[in-house]
DNA sequence: TTGCAATAGATGTATATACATCTATCAGCG
DNA sequence: CGCTGATAGATGTATATACATCTATTGCAA
């Protein structure tokens, strides 16, 4: 239900709410390494890597060799920031709409269940 | 989050939400068609489609041609009333812990939720 | 009765997801 | 140094999802 509401909500946008999250971390923690935001989003490596792939067709997305030549360290190009800024008022919408529905403190208590019942972390925003 | 939990929860007994949510589907409206199948589990009829092959493949499922010779009726098979058994505990306990986390009254809210915001229809346990 | 719009389902194409496994690289110990 | 195990990321394979479009059938009105 909620991953079909946020597609829902940004599909006028035509972005997904995986390539939104994207956007947003990568805007968020430029340089990151691959391995640190396949953790920190929680999403499997190998998933990302295509996902990756298809925002590098985009264009939105470049990548350096680390220090450490094993790593990835990944970057926004400036349309990848483009599209960032395009999309966030559909996904800031979403969020509105599911905030205002739950209640304050009924959201709260749902991403606290989230974090101890499957060990999800919090992100910003 | 919900849908990786509940994938996990069911990931040892090898079956993913969306098989077991169709082997529940149709274990309780055995001879339903597909059109009537998507519309109530609110999913895109060729995800179905693609599905329903799927559980062809592995014998869980049936189908005949309806009076309306478009329709097709659905059926479980043995074998998937079988699996819907065995794997129905997995899915008991993935609910168990969810709405113990969120504690009785907040399950309801986030359920009355959904159905505000996303016009989801509750479905039987 | 026939002709055409509407409906059920299937297919083409594209993104999303994840387990198993592979390659390249690194770190640490002998 | 030079193995050897560990790590980062990519690839093989398979299921899941959904928009656009196609085919077969149906219902209805001229």
């Amino acid at each position: 239900m909620v991953t079909q509401f946020y597609d829902s909500v940004l599909r006028p946008s035509g972005l997904r709410v995986t390539q939104f999250t994207l956007l947003q971390a990568l805007n968020h923690a430029s340089g990151i390494s691959q391995k640190q935001l396949a953790e920190w989003l929680e999403i499997d490596s190998t998933t990302l890597t295509r996902t990756l792939a298809f925002m590098r067709r985009k264009g939105w997305l470049r990548s350096e060799t680390g220090t450490d030549r094993r790593e990835l360290r990944l970057f926004l190009t400036a349309a990848g920031q483009g599209q960032y800024k395009r999309v966030l008022p559909y996904w800031q919408s979403a969020q509105r709409r599911l905030r205002q529905a739950l209640g304050e403190a009924n959201w709260i208590q749902v991403i606290d269940a989230a974090v101890r019942t499957a060990g999800v972390t919090p992100k910003p925003d």
